[in-house]
DNA sequence: GGGTAATATTTGTCTAGTTGTATAGTTCAT
DNA sequence: ATGAACTATACAACTAGACAAATATTACCC
């Protein structure tokens, strides 16, 4: 009689439950073990169910902590990969943002090269997460020389934006003096931050920017995910 | 898929800023609260990562105080360069190239689109393999309108070169006029040009180039192999 | 200024719960 | 026979929260 195995049946039942507001976007869903109670299956049956809905863009999973209504069911695959056309210029203006932590340590030796100090002078240190319609599009760290904006990490607490924290110390515009680009497989870490799995294509770009007089103000390495963005180059 | 646990790849990660000295013997490390906050993770699994770098006597925890660096890594391995540095402007002149197939075929509606022309309109294909060091870098297709250069693949392949044989063509010079890039997973096909494996992240490179009238005259694809290059976007 | 108590931080430990993965076995249709 | 669907069990990895113990910071009194 039923062709349609249970766990097609129990995601689509869960699907709808969705789609009609009873899970709302962010919301966590039942433990698996409560879900395959109230069906009366077994957990592994439930399981695959939610496989399902996660490969659909649906549920997101996070080990120990439950299964949550993705924040876009934007699967869709019509215009998916349009959508999603960030320009490199605007990537310091993305929609959202979220500062993961403000930091001051020493200099690496890469990061006082590109800032002009010496290995080891302190520098303050933006780690944040870019976001699009709520979902993670780039994990980022902006590196600044400690000794030319002291209070840079109060200010940037208090904007959020980078462009207007420089602005409050003294710098008017900046400029991207150089970009470097590469494709790299996303480390564990990545992937937990940008909700992928690991090994998947990532855009990594390490850039300087300077003030007007050409003197580095930021060194920023950017992680984006490869799926969700495209930098687009222009001219002008 | 995520092989690797988590705290492992946090323990890397941190081994790898106190290896490259960003935080140097004494330095307290950030709480194992900011931590947990800055990885998207809980403190347990950050407090799993120093324990391991602990047991490996690289840091140092006392309680009510923090986590001290202790050592340096003595065993920590070099971050691998990439070796081959490419300008964007200059993807399309590398040192060696191999000419995998010359054909006329009708365009599709990308390319047509690109090129100012209509969705079946006849196109010259280059289909090539770029070369450093005997090593392949990129694999590349450029599509050219053939009404405007019905000699293309005759004199491309006497020389070799897409710039000589435009010139052959009336085409002076031309100019990048708009390029997009992201990352992605290797297909079956690029891996094996590449000698990669398959799903190795590659960057793969999307841009048109026009005669210095603004008349596009050449649509082309690049796929790099994401370990092996890395493009530079300069100002200079 | 200096010492001391109160308060806030920070690491250490414990318990409990949840998802991820692996192995093995049963049922059933084709 | 074979494979798909489902059950059963066990453990690893991670989350969540709470509290204790050690340390750092602050307030206050003399």
């Amino acid at each position: 009689m039923s062709k349609t195995p249970i766990w097609k049946s129990i995601a689509l039942r869960l699907t709808s439950d969705i789609a009609e507001g009873r899970y709302q976007t962010g919301d966590r869903l039942p433990t698996e073990a409560q879900l395959a109670a109230t069906y009366g299956v077994n957990r592994h049956t439930v399981r695959r169910a939610l496989a399902d809905m996660s490969e659909q863009g649906l549920v997101h999973a996070r080990r120990g902590a439950g299964v949550f209504v993705a924040a876009r069911p934007t699967d869709y695959p019509i215009g998916k990969r349009v959508r999603y056309h960030k320009n490199i210029s605007a990537s310091g203006k993305m929609p959202g943002k979220k500062i993961l932590a403000l930091t001051t340590r020493a200099a690496d030796e890469a990061e006082a090269e590109a800032l002009g100090l010496d290995k080891g002078d302190p520098v303050h240190v933006y780690d944040g997460l870019s976001l699009a319609d709520g979902q993670p599009v780039a994990v980022f760290q902006s590196v600044f020389p400690a000794a030319r904006f002291p209070n840079l990490l109060q200010t940037l607490t208090e904007t959020q934006s980078v462009t207007k924290a420089l602005q409050a110390s003294g710098i008017a515009d900046y400029t991207r003096i150089s970009t470097r680009l590469t494709a790299r497989g996303a480390t564990a870490t990545q992937a937990l931050q940008l909700q992928l799995s690991e090994g998947a294509p990532v855009l990594f770009s390490v850039g300087v920017n300077a003030d007007p007089d050409g003197q580095p103000v930021e060194y920023g390495r950017t992680v984006f995910a490869g799926e969700r963005v495209t930098l687009t180059l222009n001219e002008d």
